[in-house]
DNA sequence: TCTGGGGTCCTAGGACCC
DNA sequence: TCTGGGGTCCTAGGACCC
């Protein structure tokens, strides 16, 4: 059996955590450069706010609906969900993090009642954390995850599904004609893995609901569409085709892109955020023990500038040999952008892409083996025990007295007087890292 | 003025090999 | 006249997820 558990209005909830008055009013949080809306309280959506909205196109309900936004506190929702992580983990044999917000559990051939299992989770959760969450169960990852979307909607929507399947909704309990009129309820675009253009080329062909889809036919399914597809088909009808992903394996390439508070223009301001970008991907490279084979930089004006004249770049610089020094990495950056850069255009976004990731250990083990390494230039083992060391030493420092304690040379320009840096992310209005910095502790007054 | 930042998997097609 | 078949690897692009 599957649960799948999802915090509700997870960074908005978090807010309200660390902020009660935030309790009640509609609430959104903002992307990088609050640009965009990418999370909503109940109240923000009833507004109508969608998801990725533009925040200049609702900022006005500021004034006319009491709305409040906040920029994106990734550092706050990270260690929140770390908590929620760990107290769910409790629960269940099996658990796969799926994402900041969710997790799946899975409990094989168990009997007991689940339902009160999952009641029991959820309030150690609030009583932890302060965060509310939904539970769906189900025989399978697909159908668990469906559980979930009716367990939210019955809590939230009222009239959407029937009442006592608000917050747990366990599909295994229903019977056949509740089962079939809660699939003949739901969109088919709701299915995990139908997004937009799938569900589009659906209806199209008639399937609209998800009671259409689990009685289309699998195989012209696989035809027209993919066997993807026809795995959510199977797993919506008993089968599970999806195993629990509890061990995750590390990550096959590490991208780190932002857009710019204000456009860039020139050389150095494109070398200075490429460096930082590639510099942080250095940090999470060395941090799941890899090494990189390659570094992918791109660099692009803005498409919604439609008078700008439109420029994107985009190109993979092969390192010499795999490694995870920062040094390396973000001087091999640096010399494509110096290669690659073209002026006259106002960028907009940047990115540093690690590809080509290896295990740092099967990379070593490689580098001694091959008695040609040396005489092809490749440098000794002690010389890389050394990099290593210093790499160590670095991340040790920064985890200890914060990020950017040290940092590569070419990633430190800082304009003069503490001017922050051209290309820096805008964040008006991000709250205090109450739980992850000590300065900005939370504060409780009696 | 102002439009997010990460990831994964699958497929098709071409190069190359035997 | 007639020009194989099976395999691998790589890349680009498209779909999805949160």
């Amino acid at each position: 059996m599957y649960a799948l558990v999802d915090v509700n209005n997870m960074y908005a909830s978090c807010e309200r955590v660390m902020n009660p008055r935030l309790l009640g009013r509609p609430l959104v949080v903002l992307s990088s450069n609050d640009g965009a809306c990418i999370a909503r309280s109940d109240e923000a959506k009833a507004l109508g706010i969608e998801m990725a909205q533009p925040w200049f196109e609702v900022r006005h309900l500021e004034r006319t609906a009491g709305l409040v936004a906040l920029s994106a506190n990734f550092e706050l929702y990270a260690d929140m969900s770390s908590r929620v992580m760990a107290i769910l983990g409790r629960y269940a044999p099996r658990q796969e993090v799926y994402s900041i917000d969710e997790s799946f559990l899975h409990w094989e051939g168990v009997r007991g009642d689940l339902i009160a299992t999952a009641r029991e989770m959820r309030a150690t959760v609030i009583q932890e954390t302060g965060l509310p969450c939904c539970v769906g169960l189900a025989w399978t990852k697909t159908l668990a995850k469906l559980a979930n979307h009716v367990a939210k909607s019955a809590e939230r929507k009222p009239g959407s599904y029937p009442r006592h399947l608000a917050q747990f909704c366990h599909l295994g309990r229903l019977s056949e004609v509740e089962l079939q009129t809660i699939f003949a309820a739901t969109d088919v675009g709701n299915i995990w893995g139908v997004g937009r253009r799938i569900r589009e080329r659906l209806v199209t062909g008639g399937v609209k609901t998800v009671l259409d889809f689990v009685r289309a036919d699998t195989a012209s399914i696989r035809r027209q569409f993919s066997v993807v597809l026809e795995k959510t088909l199977l797993e919506l009808r008993g089968t599970s085709c999806l195993d629990i992903d509890d061990a995750p394996a590390s990550r096959q390439q590490i991208l780190v892109s932002r857009s710019f508070g204000k456009s860039v223009t020139t050389l150095e301001g494109i070398v200075e955020a490429v460096s930082e970008f590639a510099s942080r991907a250095a940090e999470r490279l060395r941090a799941q023990a890899s090494v990189a084979g390659a570094v992918n930089v791109f660099f692009t004006t803005s498409p919604f500038r439609e008078h700008d004249r439109q420029h994107s770049l985009n190109f993979v610089v092969p390192l010499p040999q795999h490694t995870a020094d920062s040094r390396l990495l973000v001087a091999a950056a640096v010399n494509g952008v110096r290669r690659h850069f073209r002026p006259g255009f106002n960028y907009a976004k940047a990115g540093a892409m690690l590809m080509d990731l290896q295990d740092a250990k099967d990379a070593n083990r490689q580098a001694e083996l091959d008695l040609f390494s040396q005489a092809a230039g490749d440098e000794p083992a002690a010389r890389a025990r050394d990099r290593s060391a210093l790499m160590q030493a670095m991340d040790g420092l920064n985890h200890r007295f914060g990020r950017d304690s040290v940092r590569i040379g070419s990633a430190a320009v800082v304009s003069n007087g503490g001017e922050v840096r051209s290309w820096s992310v805008k964040q008006e209005r991000r709250t205090p890292r109450y739980t992850t910095r000590w300065d900005e502790i939370a504060v409780v007054r009696a």
